[in-house]
DNA sequence: CTGAATCCTCTGGGATACTG
DNA sequence: CAGTATCCCAGAGGATTCAG
C-alpha cells in the first residue's frame, strides 16, 4: 500500500525510474524538476515568508488545488520546502522554503534578470521574425 | 492570470514590476519561451560553436529531427539562434547563437552551477523523501 | 542534408467531488 | 482548513513519411 497512490493512477511521480544516468546535463535534472509549470511561483511565493496551504493558494492565484499539493509535495521531496503539521482544531500546515530552497532561488533570480531585461527584445524580434516571415522579405 | 506577488517583489530587487504574472511576469514568459524539453539544451550546445543541423542533432542526441527543428526555430523567431544557409550541392544550414543568445546562456549558467553543486543533495532528499514515505513510519 | 507534414501517444494539469 | 481521488482534455513531443 503506497501512501501516495497505487502505480496505475500516480498523484505524484515519486517513481524512481526517471532519473537519467549519472553522467547526464544536470541543468536537465534541474529543469526537469523544478521547469514545470508551478514550481518557480511557488518558491517564489514562499521567499518572503512561511505560508500555510491556502494563504500560498491565494498568493498564487490560477494554481488548482491538485496542482498546489503536488508541486508543494515535489518540493518537499527535494528538500526545497518543509511542511509543517500543526494539530489544531482547524488543521492548519506551514510551508517554508528551505535553506536549500533559498540557494536555488538565487540563480532564478538570474534567469528572472534576464528575462525582466529583455522581455522587450524578445517580443521585438519575435514581431520581426513573424513580419518578415509573411512578407518574404 | 493575476499576479501573485502583489506590488511587493522582494526576491528580485533589481527589478521592479517583477511580478508573476501571465502578462507581467518575464520569468513567467521566459519559461514559457525557453523552459520547454530542449531549448537550452540547443543553446548550450551551440555555446561554443555555430554547427549545422546534423551535427546539432547528433550533440543534442536523443532529439527527435522534429524538436530539433521546432526549437531551432522559436530560438530563431526569438533572436536568440541565427540560420545561415549555404545552398551548395548538399544543402548544408548553419546554426549560431546571436550576441543575445549568449547573454541568455549567463543566467542559464547560473543556474546550471546550482544545479552541479547540488545534484546530489537533491537526490539525497529525495531518496531520504521516498524513503521515509514508503516505511510510512 | 535539411526540413515540413501527418499521425499518435503520453502526460501535465484543470475541474470536480469526497474525506478527516 | 488541508488534502485526496477521478475524470477528462489539450498539448507536447516521438516516430514516420514525404519533399526540396
Amino acid at each position: 500500500m503506497k501512501p501516495i497512490g497505487e502505480a496505475a493512477t500516480p498523484l505524484l511521480k515519486t517513481n524512481p525510474g526517471f532519473v537519467f544516468d549519472g553522467g547526464s546535463c544536470p541543468v536537465r535534472e534541474v529543469l526537469t524538476r523544478i521547469g514545470d509549470k508551478w514550481s518557480l511561483y511557488v518558491i517564489f511565493t514562499l521567499q518572503p515568508k512561511p505560508m500555510r496551504f491556502n494563504e500560498l493558494k491565494r498568493q498564487v492565484e490560477g494554481i488548482s488545488q491538485r496542482m498546489l499539493t503536488v508541486t508543494l509535495r515535489s518540493l518537499e521531496r527535494d528538500g526545497l520546502v518543509s511542511r509543517t503539521v500543526f494539530d489544531t482544531t482547524p488543521p492548519s500546515v506551514e510551508y517554508r522554503l528551505t535553506t536549500f530552497g533559498q540557494s536555488l532561488a538565487q540563480p532564478i533570480s538570474a534567469l528572472g534578470n534576464w528575462a525582466a531585461e529583455n522581455r522587450s527584445r524578445l517580443r521585438d524580434a519575435q514581431a520581426r521574425f513573424d513580419r518578415d516571415q509573411g512578407q518574404g522579405s
